[in-house]
DNA sequence: GGTGATTTGTGCGTATGTATT
DNA sequence: TAATACATACGCACAAATCAC
């Protein structure tokens, strides 16, 4: 292929990107395999070492290459893991629709024969004015977060964050640094907050660096983010906020009359 | 700051991001101001312009900034519109939880006090693996594809394209290259196909090239792709792929029994 | 309407650092 | 240890878009 750049043409880095994609697709690399090296494209393109890394630059951006220091370019793996964010109230489950114990990212992760760990912290901070407003708070009210860090197969996966009113945590086990047998609405069960309602808003984003750096996620790869207000009859109860690997993770909601399949 | 590279330190560029970083926090520089332009911050931190241009791509691939060739670079803006993906069945609103004539949209913008308008395709294509799978269809069996491109004032907003088995639609309005009155749900009425249930998935991922081309999408700004198998008593009925430009818009799933606020 | 100054975009070359094999 | 391959960093030149005049 020829990329000299003639006028009215796309810049010779996209050119050579945009043949790259292609061959791609076309499956001259399968699996995971290693593109030519750098060096080796230069020649095959007849350009320098900098439009070369532009324009593999661009696909990794787009979360179809990973560069590897000494090693190589790569194929980027795909394979997410599905979790049911909400079933239908009449889908037949262990349990309520909204509730999410712990051994429901268990058992989901064994059907899909991989594995599922997770890391607990408890934590007391001032609340975000977006999270304060869901719970009914003043602004900059200190509320109990309760965060649990997933991976599945050793690989990070999700960070989920509970947020709850300090008036509300304060003298249950939600105080604790320790994860709670049953999740933690177990606790909120047995102080008459049975949640009954919630509402999910849904976004995706890039991570900022912390994130990026927890998550191992190169650039090309999105964060999706779930915020879960949940209600009793007498009000707001909790804040979730779970940020997933957008790479490796699906949300799943089972919405009106469940279809047998 | 002095950022010269030190050993076990991190990388001039990523130093530099991080100051940067930084000083956006720090509110150096408000709305949608520009930054200083490249020649000034080689002399700022004494670096090459290279490295500059190293830092800015992190951050502009965060999302947080824009580069606008001839003019500069500056903070990005982020305002979202809400949408509606589902409403609790008692939740009170006309219409179903699980329909979405267009006017839905339409009334979300006017709420927000904006103003959304949209294009319409109908195509019918082979369908694509997935697609079929969920349709009950065999791979590569024809599709009606009906696609509303929606614009929020004027800014390339979502791309919802509905997938119909070709025996479903044969002889009914979705065969013509219009939108209908009433959305499509009006069409499955009259033909006894009424959805009472559906399964939505929900990932992110980076645009390809057509996609950023369409959304306008710079680096640094995801795709939010929501998928929507509906069925009726019979079976799956169609297949809606839904994708947003995250930076624009948020999904609301309203669970459970809906509170008042 | 045009001209030049400003600012980011593209492209080349080179050298050296660091991780992997 | 040596070779390989990507990462970082410098410098330079010109193109293209924007804006002030």
């Amino acid at each position: 292929m020829n990329i000299s750049r003639g006028p009215g043409q796309a810049p010779k880095y996209q050119r050579l990107a945009a043949d790259l994609r292609r061959r791609i697709a076309a499956g001259e690399w399968q699996g995971e395999a290693a593109l030519p090296v750098e060096a080796e494209l230069e020649m095959q393109y007849g350009v320098a070492r900098n439009t070369v890394r532009l324009a593999v630059d661009v696909l990794v951006n787009e979360g179809l290459l990973i560069r590897v220091q000494g090693k190589g370019t790569f194929l980027k793996d795909r394979s997410v893991l599905d979790h049911h964010a909400y079933r239908s109230p009449s889908e037949p489950w262990p349990g309520d629709s909204l509730a999410r114990p712990s051994e429901v990212y268990t058992e989901e992760a064994q059907a899909a024969g991989r594995k599922l760990t997770a890391d607990f912290e408890m934590l007391i901070v001032r609340a975000r004015t977006d999270i304060a407003d869901r719970l009914g708070l003043r602004p900059g009210e200190a509320v109990v977060v309760r965060r649990m860090l997933r991976l599945l197969d050793g690989e990070p996966w999700s960070i989920e964050e509970s947020h709850f009113a300090a008036g509300l945590a304060a003298g249950t086990p939600l105080m604790e640094p320790d994860p709670v047998d049953g999740g933690d609405e177990a606790v909120l069960g047995d102080i008459g907050r049975v949640e009954v309602g919630a509402v999910d808003h849904l976004s995706a984003r890039m991570p900022g660096p912390e994130e990026a750096q927890w998550f191992q996620a190169g650039p090309g790869v999105p964060l999706m983010v779930q915020t879960r207000a949940t209600y009793d009859t007498r009000g707001p109860v909790r804040v979730i906020e779970t940020r997933y690997s957008a790479d490796r993770s699906r949300l799943r909601y089972g919405l009106g009359t469940p279809v047998v399949r």
